[in-house]
DNA sequence: TAAACGTGGGT
DNA sequence: TACCCAAGTTT
């Protein structure tokens, strides 16, 4: 549908109000450069950093991220160092982060940039976009944050802003052109990068999903949805599909010295190329609940009390958990590996896994 | 264009 | 509890 306009005795959206807002209320984070240093002593931000901090936030908390960017910048220092990393040391880092081809392209795309580019991110906003897992917002996020450089950002807090201030009425994701159209013509071309986190900041803190804090907003007179008492009403979406429900049974097998075993997924698709303990596929089909098929040894497999739950984002899974106990000399199946206790907290297993093996061993992993 | 792709925290 | 949500990208 189309945008109205705010109410009739509303102003237009000040840049400059928002950016006076964002001086005295951005927020601190590990990545972030101050608006002070930015503005007073023309400091910018390692476009390393940023870019690194940008694919972790993907769809990611700021309090998750935290800790997985402080480790990887502890770690690797610089993109040549995360160019240079084993890629299995990376996918174990990022272990628990989530959508974990973020992990293979954010190795691909550091390789990337060390060979085609000299060690440096191109501040060209068509130029990131060609890299691994830098779409239209990361693309436009690092040339705005990094480079200081005009370039209309568009998340989903950048969405709820625009779609309150025009009233915008047509569904997500269709709308997307004409809130990026809207973006575009408030984007300043003094401080673009402040005023990109500036309006990801007033969508995070105060143009929340719910109950938004309108009184404490700088554009409260500017919004046409505050006019018209709307806000929670954008953005408007389209109904979600249904989760359905799957079953599955994992095998934990543990040896007498308390190692585990575990394989590595397909490098593909679901929690590709993490680690996991042996498992039969995940079908809507309760008989995989209870499916001995899978397992990597014959044996006495006893049935773990409480099944392990997990959802994930298009569907929820109820996994039986079967143990066995076998001898220290029993060799591990072809493509599997024994990971010893001192070692199994450490290894790529993503959290649905980690529940399954904490839930076998009785303890957390 | 729509579906696949994780996880943990908030309400 | 169940659902919603978070600084999206890829196919």
């Amino acid at each position: 549908m189309s945008a109205r306009p705010a109410s009739p005795d509303s102003v237009p959206p000040d840049p400059g109000a928002l950016l006076a807002w964002y001086d005295r209320h951005h927020r601190r984070l590990p990545w972030r450069v101050t608006p002070v240093d930015r503005e007073s002593h023309g400091l910018l931000p390692d476009p390393y950093r940023v870019w690194l901090s940008e694919i972790m936030l993907q769809q990611t908390t700021v309090a998750a991220v935290k800790g997985y960017f402080e480790a990887f910048t502890q770690r690797w220092p610089t993109v040549e160092a995360l160019a240079a990393a084993d890629e299995a040391d990376v996918m174990k880092a990022w272990a628990g982060l989530g959508y974990y081809s973020r992990a293979r392209n954010l190795k691909a795309c550091a390789e990337t940039v060390v060979a085609q580019h000299g060690g440096r991110f191109p501040a060209e906003e068509s130029a990131l976009l060609d890299l691994p897992g830098i779409g239209a917002y990361t693309a436009a996020a690092i040339t705005a944050i990094a480079f200081d450089r005009k370039a209309t950002v568009v998340d989903g807090n950048v969405e709820r802003v625009v779609t309150r201030l025009f009233a915008i009425e047509e569904p997500m994701p269709a709308a997307k052109p004409a809130v990026k159209r809207q973006a575009a013509t408030l984007t300043p071309d003094r401080r673009p990068g402040d005023f990109a986190q500036a309006m990801m900041d007033l969508g995070a803190t105060i143009c929340t999903p719910k109950k938004p804090a309108c009184a404490l907003c700088p554009w409260e007179r500017s919004c046409a949805a505050r006019a018209a008492g709307t806000q929670e009403l954008f953005p408007v979406k389209a109904p979600k599909a249904e989760r359905p429900t799957r079953y599955g049974t994992a095998f934990v097998a543990i040896r007498a010295d308390g190692a585990v075993l575990v394989r590595r997924r397909p490098p593909k698709g679901l929690l590709g190329g993490m680690t996991e303990v042996p498992s039969g596929a995940w079908t809507t089909a309760k008989s995989a609940a209870d499916d001995l098929s899978a397992a990597p040894f014959e044996g006495p497999w006893r049935v773990l009390p409480t099944r392990v739950e997990h959802t994930f984002t298009h569907f929820h899974l109820i996994q039986t958990v079967r143990v066995l106990d076998v001898p220290q000399d029993r060799a591990a199946p072809a493509g599997m590996w024994w990971s010893p206790p001192a070692e199994l907290g450490g290894e790529a297993l993503p959290s649905v896994f980690r529940k399954v093996v904490s839930a076998a061993l009785g303890r957390p992993v």
